[in-house]
DNA sequence: CGCTGTACTATCATGAATGATAGTGCAATG
DNA sequence: CATTGCACTATCATTCATGATAGTACAGCG
């Protein structure tokens, strides 16, 4: 058995070949953040998995968001193809904001990381 | 079957009763967030998932971060219990660092980031 | 017609996060 | 014993994300 060059001593188990796999699994978990960053944009999905919604009624959901960031977070949703914009069909002036099929396949993601919240709070108060 | 008080459908049916598991949600999972919160916490506990690692060695692992942000967001993890320094018994002189038991539980949540980056990734080519 | 609500955009300010650079004390190494 | 590597810390600069505030165009409503 061959093993790959790697710098080592004492237990190389501990160290060996770590780096290409390691670098494509931080690779691939920054470009999931990079497209959610920003303080806004989960909690601006989140509040689309609980039905589509009007400028309005998105910002009322998320305490402190101003107006300016929600408009700024849903471009950028939008142009990451996770939140689509539509227009009512009976009365067009009315906007509502919609989660994408393509967003919903964050919803393992978020699970994740809503149930590891509500477990941390958990471990938080007990100290 | 009871179905639990759900909003769906037009109308007012849209809006009704969100806002508390809505504001729930976004809770649980801004708190997640904001213990992993940096550029470099995510990748940190990344590299370590692939073993118990030295100063250095996590620093060659990610690429670009500096002395400075290492040091400083591996006090944090440590402040969050995810992260633990440790002496090496042999050579007390030489510290590692590893994930706690508490810092592998994020893991389901860090797999389900790294599967949707590297699809992302996929759905970006395809454009 | 005036008022309120909606869905934004524009401008400016600020603070926090990060980067760049330098320096420290200690250990091991040749 | 000089040099290199390790594991940091300190200081300063800069950028970027967010916040604060104001304003716009359009619509429906009474």
């Amino acid at each position: 058995m061959q093993k790959t060059p790697v710098f080592l001593v004492e237990e190389e188990e501990t160290q060996v070949h770590t780096t290409d796999s390691c670098l494509a699994a931080m690779k691939a978990v920054q470009d999931s953040l990079y497209v959610l960053n920003g303080k806004w944009k989960l909690p601006i999905i989140i509040s689309l998995t609980f039905g589509n919604k009007r400028f309005t009624e998105i910002a009322r959901d998320i305490p402190r968001i101003t107006d300016r960031m929600l408009s700024k977070e849903l471009q950028e949703l939008e142009l990451n193809m996770l939140v689509e914009r539509i227009q009512d069909e009976a009365s067009p002036s009315i906007t509502r904001y919609k989660l994408t099929a393509y967003g919903k396949t964050l919803d393992p993601a978020i699970q994740e990381l809503y149930k590891w919240g509500i477990n941390h709070r958990e471990k938080i108060k007990e100290e």
